[in-house]
DNA sequence: ATCGATTTGTTCGTATGTATA
DNA sequence: GTATACATACGAACAAATCGA
């Protein structure tokens, strides 16, 4: 019995991809024939190719197969004003998103600490998906002041970015105050959303928005896809572009 | 028979790592005492262990067996003034790190141009590992331009921090420039340096490091244990801290 | 220092369920 | 509905790492 196999096939697929031989998109053949190609037991091509599904390099799909999967970094810039559209529009990225969801809950917590509440008061809690280039990127949680925020899911909704919803409470600027990065395995559910595969990690990001008197704005926290995004800090730019 | 058992599984066992039913450090039963225990097969077993492994629950150990791992969360604030020692130690966390080699290399592509040098120009590559109260936590390179520093690696063994090496020659503050941070699975050669799971993802930073009047002063790149860090990114704190 | 027992790692074979086209 | 392809599962054997006698 040969010593770790599935190492060697694994090098050979992905040189394969790197040299474009199997061109993004494509198919690999299906697992029984790649077991007869590599004279290998199908559980030692399945262990090769989770390896390379958990990279990025290949995406498994159930009664559909296995393909290469292009993978686009993007560059979030992370400094005093944040802005998702913004940001990546300069970049030449089309950013769109859309809520799944809101609900009045009362805040716990790290969400009452950071908004500067009383435990247990009203938040209105709205979610998110964003993508990047019609791919998904993000999803995430924004936590708002029930009393100051109302109808703050509605006009999300109806507005297309969170700048232009303070607009219309008559809030025109507004800084990112501290922010928190941490990365984890994805939960199923969140590689799913995330059309990313279950191996993939997640980047969390946990961010708190001020008023430029720094009254707290907004407490979020975004699960973005560790396969297709990067964070710059640019301490010193005024944009942080 | 498909009902996804590991799943179950899996569940079952870090119920019982939630409730304190096995303790940090315990030992589990070995896999087929635990197949007969849960009436599965031990591939099932291993599946349900290898989730586990990967959100770092658990460490698998070849020849010793699985043990339930403690996770503690260390926070590294990233700001104008990022300072290794300084940072943790203020949350009484016991920083130590080891040189593991030392090259004088010609600068290509990103070091070339993060440093302001011409391509093929002779930089010091000095590769540290970082401890917090003896855990492995990071490791990473520091790309220093061989002209102006040319004994930097010998001094960084004798001197502690980066911060003293700076003060040896002359240089009393400096600020963090761009800094970039992204995910990513760990190859198996980074798991074992920081022993953690090969299936728990690393974070990748790079920075630059300025002097005060903006001449570059090194360029590094530290691979982090997600398991191990979260950064914390405070705009307007003057000492990030 | 060596051997043997223990434990995880890899591989094969085979069968059956589930999702997709 | 049928065929295809991946997902889960069981059993068995041997390899590699660890540890103690």
């Amino acid at each position: 019995m040969t010593r770790e196999r599935w190492r060697e096939i694994r090098a050979l697929i992905e040189r394969d991809i790197m040299d474009g031989v199997l061109e993004p998109g494509a198919r690999l053949p299906t697992e029984p024939e790649l077991a007869t190609q590599y004279e290998a037991g199908r559980h030692t091509i399945r262990r090769a190719i989770a390896e390379l599904a958990k990279e990025g390099h290949l995406s498994v799909e159930q009664g559909r197969g296995t393909f290469v999967q292009p993978r686009p970094m993007i560059d979030y810039p992370i400094g005093r004003r944040t802005r998702l559209r913004r940001n990546l529009g300069a970049q030449g990225i089309d950013v769109t998103s859309e809520p799944f969801g809101a609900d009045r809950i009362p805040a716990e917590g790290r969400v009452a600490r950071m908004l500067n509440l009383s435990e247990g008061s009203p938040v209105i809690a709205s979610r998110r998906l964003s993508h990047a280039d019609g791919v998904p990127v993000s999803f995430g949680t924004l936590y708002h002041d029930a009393e100051r925020f109302p109808d703050i899911a509605e006009r999300r909704i109806g507005l297309g970015s969170v700048s232009a919803v303070y607009r219309s409470y008559g809030i025109e600027d507004y800084l990112r105050g501290q922010t928190q990065i941490h990365a984890r395995p994805a939960r199923s559910e969140e590689a799913r959303r995330l059309r990313q595969h279950p191996d993939m990690p997640v980047l969390v990001v946990r961010a708190l928005d001020r008023e430029l008197d720094g009254t707290p704005l907004a407490y979020g926290q975004v699960i973005w896809s560790a396969a297709r995004v990067r964070f710059s800090i640019n301490i010193d730019d005024e944009d942080a572009g």
